[in-house]
RNA sequence: UGCCUCAUGGUGUAAUUGGCAACACGUCUGACUCUGGAUCAGAAGAGUCCAGGUUCGAGACCUGGUGAGGCAGCCA
């Protein structure tokens, strides 16, 4: 391996105390010149942002510093895993677009090493069966002030401890009955050494191990091996377990294995959402929401399903930094990276979402095909055709009886620019019995089609719109927050769920498109001009009917004063 | 109450051996514009939780407070 101090890649990242850290590695060559990171995630529940950062972060360090990344499941718990829950993650993790290449590990299939160590730890003394029950367990770990007291079993010999230990592998005992523990310290101010739990009996049907197992290794004895088995370097987590560090470090010394260096990072946290795996599992079970990848969710597959790309997330992963100190990321932060990306790269295409009709009093009866750019942000993108008529639609937004002061678009005996076509007027409105506006009658000025500069009237508005014998029907689903409220689980007295947004979906139906999208597929991002970002859903859509889920709105600097 | 960790504009992060607070988002102006978008130009906004100390000099170091988060699962 050549001798890369720093590489390039990492020297041109933003810094952070992680990579800091690293670098210093890499001068004093503490691991050879090597990075080996990893994203070990439990199979019980959909990916969230949070865990796409873990992934970027992980990710992002093993490519920066020429290293290595693994994907690893932590599957030590079979009551709650799943399948599924695999599926999902992998399919997640690849879409970030993180490589973790052949790299794809379980937990239990290192049962069978664990089970070894545990023996040679009961062979040094290190560990004993335990006969109490979870509660007497728990009475005797001490509280805050207070150390516990010792267990009657922790000083059994050897040899029965050996004894007892097959016997729990070997199904003797029902569940709950015994269990390994390390033999440290009761009297530890830290409670993760008090005497932890290494195995418990659980007779429950593994995922992948089936039957084979009726003992199963608790996350903190298991986590620290898993990661020394596979060579990693940089065991990056979460705060919570900067004081599971010493136990792991005991763990790993007392076996005198592979010792990789954990380092503790501040969890993603987003205003207006939850990040919790329990609470996220609760709105799917209790029907809050249509699924884990349910387009209000915080969730990867949500994300993916609401038109974000992989890209902005990465970008944003980036933007949010990587600290030690608890945050509450703008959810505002999520959308910038998001616009910024689709903004160059998403076609530009006219919809109006909640139609008004417009006759063009003196156009003739026929249709005229008009020429649009794709993108203007990226010319290479082309043009394409949109055929004009006499009868149109346009928004009902855009016209409005009795504007406002800077209101400037459609109003009576007003003008504006139909995009890409005329500049029209107001001559007559028509209502129905209830008063309300539900045709507009207009004149064009035939010298002032867009592209021929024939004209030198100016307007202020230009207003989309779609030709009615040509326009494509679709649903159109607008996500809002899914709750109402910054922090909705930080509520002393509340339950999140009272926070829920009863407004976070609106589906409309009657939405009008131009015809050039008619073979749009599930997964096909657009801009809506002037509304925002679209991506054909992949759930509901079907041959006859296109769905489009809102990915975010543009940014609207006349509405957010109105 | 014990242990661990953290504390910088509204939000998220910077400030390499202590040298006079930077960047991004957001907000607000203005310019331009056939998207009230994008782009461009600019502005406001913190004196770094508090109090001492070391130093010519502290956001960085020391001491003591205060505040926040985590830990008493056979969850991860």
């Amino acid at each position: 391996m050549e001798d890369n101090k720093i590489t390039e890649d990492s020297a041109n990242k933003p810094k952070n105390f992680i990579r800091e850290i690293i670098d210093e590695d890499m001068k004093t060559n503490k691991w050879q010149g090597k990075v080996h990171t990893r994203f070990p995630p439990e199979p019980n529940g959909y990916l969230h942002i949070g865990h796409a950062k873990s992934i970027c972060l992980n990710y992002g360090i093993a490519k920066d510093y020429k290293g290595k990344f693994n994907l690893r499941f932590d599957d030590t718990n079979p009551s709650k895993e799943e399948q599924e829950y695999v599926d999902s993650i992998i399919e997640d993790v690849k879409w970030l677009g993180s490589d973790f290449e052949n790299r794809i590990f379980f937990a239990s299939d290192y049962f069978e090493q664990m089970h070894y160590w545990a023996i040679e730890l009961i062979k040094k003394g290190a560990a004993y069966v335990d006969d109490a029950s979870a509660d007497e367990i728990r009475e005797n770990r001490g509280t805050l002030t207070e150390p516990g007291k010792e267990s009657p079993c922790r000083n059994r010999s050897v040899e029965q401890n050996l004894d007892l230990f097959e016997k729990m592998k070997n199904g003797v005992f029902k569940n709950g009955e015994k269990v390994l523990r390390a033999k440290i310290d009761m009297a530890s101010p830290n409670f993760n050494l008090r005497d932890p739990i290494m195995y418990r009996i659980l007779h429950a049907e593994h995922h992948r191990q089936g039957n084979k197992w009726c003992i199963y290794p608790t996350y903190d004895w298991a986590h620290g091996l898993e990661d020394s088995l596979e060579k990693i370097t940089h065991s990056i987590c979460t705060l919570e377990f900067e004081n599971h560090r010493p136990l792991y470090d005991w763990f790993l010394d007392e076996l005198n294995i592979h010792h990789p260096q954990q380092i503790e990072f501040a969890r993603l946290n987003l205003n207006y959402t939850v990040m919790s795996k329990r609470k996220l599992l609760l709105l799917v079970q209790e029907k809050y929401v249509d699924g884990w990848d349910d387009p209000r969710m915080p969730t990867i597959s949500a994300f993916r399903r609401r038109g974000f790309t992989p890209e902005s997330i990465r970008n944003f992963a980036e933007i949010v930094g990587v600290a030690k100190r608890d945050a509450m990321t703008d959810i505002a932060l999520l959308e910038f990276a998001i616009r910024e990306d689709l903004n160059h790269c998403a076609q530009r295409v006219m919809a109006v979402l909640r139609p008004l009709k417009i006759i063009i009093t003196n156009y003739p009866d026929s249709v005229e095909e008009l020429d649009a750019v794709n993108n203007p942000e990226d010319l290479s993108m082309g043009t394409r055709k949109i055929p004009f008529s006499r009868e149109l639609f346009i928004e009902q937004t855009d016209f409005m009886e009795l504007p406002p002061k800077g209101y400037h678009r459609l109003v009576p005996g007003g003008e504006v620019r139909l995009r890409y076509a005329y500049i029209i007027k107001c001559e007559e409105i028509i209502k129905n019995d209830n008063g309300e506006v539900i045709e507009l009658h207009c004149t064009y000025d035939p010298e002032t089609k867009s592209g021929t500069g024939s004209s030198n009237k100016k307007v202020k508005g230009t207003v989309h719109w779609v030709s009615a014998s040509h326009a494509v029907n679709a649903e159109v689903r607008l996500y809002d927050r899914l709750f109402t409220v910054e922090a909705p689980d930080s509520d002393k007295e509340k339950d999140f769920l009272e926070f829920i947004n009863p407004n976070s979906l609106e589906i409309l139906t009657g939405t009008l498109i131009e015809p050039s999208l008619k073979n749009a597929k599930p997964g096909d991002r657009f801009q809506f001009e002037r509304h925002g970002y679209f991506c054909v859903d992949s759930k509901f859509t079907k041959n006859e009917k296109l769905v489009f889920n809102r990915t975010v709105t543009l940014k609207d600097s006349w509405g957010k004063k109105n």
